[in-house]
RNA sequence: GCCGAUGUAGCUCAGCUGGCUAGAGCAGCUGAUUUGUAAUCAGCAGGUCGUGGGUUCGAGUCCCUCCAUCGGCUCCA
């Protein structure tokens, strides 16, 4: 007998060789029925694993995260087994289940394969699904696992053999297709009911660029043809959010290929959107005790040189300006930081001084790889709300927690509420990609890892995405269809002072190296506009919009009155404007919806005798007739409500 | 940069296997209408079919180059 611990901690004693299967039929039928995956003191195992031993043991449906992972696993080794069938002699990667779905990763040599074959192949995967094969695990030696794709000339199984141990080789057979798989599968293919191939993309092996790009086949499948339904409605939906769509929409920021590729152009009302942004920044920013400053958007190859920018990605850089003058070279600002440590070194500080923190919406322009390019959220121009921090060893600490506390602030505002917090440190295993001692390193992660523990934020530690200068505490939020990306960020670095020489006087009357915070709330103001857009649908909370209420005349006759409103409003710092076109109130309503303007009134012989208005709120929301003392009261309260002080 | 796909009017799209002067709706312009909570009516105008080359009697349609965009990969100071 063995005895089984379940997640509530309640105990049962069941025969050895028991499944869980077996052990959930003992509980109920529903559940039975339902278990698609399960994991054994922390391994995920398969339904019919039998149990040799004693342990914990936890039950996965589809409802579960886990079981979810073992549905779209399982789907890909069917997508395997198809792609085998309909491409012979193509070699098989990995093909793991990821957020949304799964995908496989394939070499099929001089096969050619495109979104046109998705109909046949996702036909013949549901075909296998319904004969309900069963999935079963089996042990192989190293040695026949070796053998057995060196049969296939399969060298990427191989590699990934190769550094699996002996004795811990197992393959997964459904039907007659058999896979190098670690586990966590369906019983069987049967309960694969709807699948829908997504995409094909090229994807390097072991993530290398330097390696073979391969054929990774992206897909998403469901238990209910329904929930594939549904979930393809839902994607359709986001869509309606990107940003570049809302973007032209709105008449917000365009792109012209003249201009250049990455280089957006805002329009009026994107404009008026970022330099609100931007006025709430510098607010905020005052208090906590910010200087402005403002730096040009070139600088001497030497600086970039001097902070070791230059020799990282000078090459992959807009390539430097040269002058009349022999030898002179300048590059067109990739970061602010250099500019900031200059100015830092303009004068000589003393600690009484301490801590110095310049601020500068400073525009940089980096030479992003085109295929990298995406709407506003990658660009070749874009502006940092950037501002840098040089403090002593001491005000470290409180600094970075006064940061963080500015980036909640920003998020908190905007209602950014699903962020994840991400602490990136370097990859110790990749020292050659960063600059610094292994000391200085050591130091600057501990006092952000600490910073962040002390302010309670949940976060996930990345290793290998620091700056190559210093590590990062990351705000990561995601856009309208599930991506995820980097806004708001907080940098040490004690790199950057060693190489500019950076100085203070210390209360010993001693040369001191400050610590410098680099630190952007929004990110940049591209990127963050763009998630801000994902995140609305448009509809800016009241104190961004270009235009808060419109006003909606019925006849000619009203136009008069009409105005007079619109400049009691105006009076009132209410951004409001009028529609006087000779058009129908039907028309003109259509196009204020259209432009998502939050409130309008129509005004006629009512409104004109009464001096009092019903609210139209986008979307046809009523909120009630009201005279213009309390429209502005109304609006201005509105405001407030949505942005505190910080 | 790499893999795959796409590119027709300001916008959204139609144009089958190559065949007469390339279509529609919205937007625009002109006129009529003076309007009550998501599109008033009529007329007009608007396209070297992303670019350059090729195949063909004939190319929006087939092939190649380049440009841009989209989905990924890689990269992201």
């Amino acid at each position: 007998m063995i005895e089984i611990t379940f997640p509530d901690g309640a105990s049962k004693s069941y025969e050895i060789n028991s499944s869980p299967y077996e052990i959930a039929c003992t509980i109920s039928e529903g559940l039975a029925r339902n278990i698609i995956s399960a994991k054994f003191n922390n391994n995920t195992i398969e339904t019919t694993t039998k149990l040799t031993e004693s342990g914990k043991l936890i039950f996965y449906t589809w409802s579960d995260l886990e079981g979810k992972k073992a549905f779209w696993h399982s789907s890909a080794h069917v997508l395997a087994q198809v792609l085998e069938e309909f491409y012979s002699g193509i070699k098989l990667t990995i093909g793991p289940a990821i957020s949304n779905g799964f995908y496989y990763d394939v070499d099929f040599e001089n096969h050619t394969m495109s979104e046109k074959d998705f109909p046949e192949i996702e036909k013949r995967i549901i075909e296998i699904s319904r004969e309900k094969h069963l999935f079963k695990i089996e042990s192989k030696s190293k040695k026949d696992a070796l053998d057995y794709y060196k049969k296939q000339g399969n060298e990427y199984k191989k590699e990934l053999i190769q550094n699996l141990d002996d004795g811990k080789i197992t393959f997964c057979k459904h039907d007659n297709f058999s896979d190098l798989c670690r586990g966590g599968h369906l019983p069987n293919t049967g309960y694969i009911k709807a699948v829908k191939l997504l995409s094909v993309a090229g994807a390097y092996w072991r993530a290398d660029q330097s390696k073979k790009q391969l054929t990774r086949v992206y897909g998403i499948s469901f238990p209910k043809q329904k929930e594939l339904t549904e979930y393809l409605n839902l994607l359709e939906e986001a869509k309606k959010r990107d940003h570049r769509k809302l973007g032209k929409q709105l008449e917000l920021f365009t792109f012209s290929s003249k201009v250049g590729q990455g280089l957006p152009l805002w329009l009026p009302k994107g404009a008026e959107l970022r330099d609100r942004l931007e006025s709430f920044l510098k607010k905020a920013q005052k208090k906590a005790g910010y200087k402005q400053v403002i730096s040009p958007h070139i600088g001497n190859k030497e600086l970039y040189e001097t902070s070791g920018h230059y020799q990282k990605y000078g090459e992959s850089s807009f390539q430097p300006i040269s002058t009349p003058a022999e030898g002179e070279e300048f590059l067109l600002k990739p970061m602010n930081c250099p500019h900031h440590c200059e100015m830092y070194n303009s004068k000589q500080w003393s600690y009484k001084e301490l801590p110095v923190r310049y601020a500068e919406f400073g525009t940089v322009y980096r030479y992003e790889q085109s295929g990298e390019l995406h709407g506003l959220t990658r660009v070749r121009g874009f502006t940092q709300d950037d501002a840098h921090i040089f403090c002593t060893e001491d005000q470290l600490n409180s600094e970075f927690k006064n940061v963080i506390d500015l980036v909640l602030y920003v998020f908190k505002s905007l209602g950014f509420e699903n962020f994840t917090a991400q602490v990136s440190l370097r990859d110790k295993n990749n020292k050659e990609k960063y600059i610094g001692s292994d000391d200085v390193w050591e130091t600057a992660e501990n006092a952000i890892i600490n910073a962040t523990k002390e302010k309670n934020i949940n976060y996930k530690i990345e290793y290998g995405e620091a700056a190559f200068y210093g590590p990062k505490l990351d705000f990561m939020v995601k856009d309208a269809i599930g991506r995820e990306w980097q806004l708001g960020t907080i940098q040490v670095d004690y790199n950057l002072p060693e190489r500019f020489e950076l100085s203070y006087i210390d209360n010993e009357n001693k040369i001191k190296r400050p610590v410098m915070i680099h630190r952007a709330p929004f990110g940049s103001m591209e990127r963050f506009i763009a998630i801000l857009i994902e995140h609305t649908g448009g509809n800016f909370p009241l104190w961004l919009t270009s235009n808060q209420i419109i006003l909606i005349p019925v006849g000619e006759k009203h136009k008069k009155y009409t105005e007079k409103v619109l400049k009691l409003l105006e009076n009132d710092e209410i951004r409001a404007l009028a529609d006087t076109r000779n058009e129908t109130v039907g028309k003109k309503i259509r196009e204020a919806e259209l432009e998502k303007i939050p409130f309008m009134i129509i005004i006629g012989d009512e409104e004109e005798k009464n001096n009092s208005f019903s609210i139209r709120g986008h979307g046809g929301k009523d909120f009630g007739t009201k005279n213009i003392k309390e429209i502005i009261k109304f609006i201005s309260e509105q405001v407030t409500e949505t942005i505190k002080e910080f």
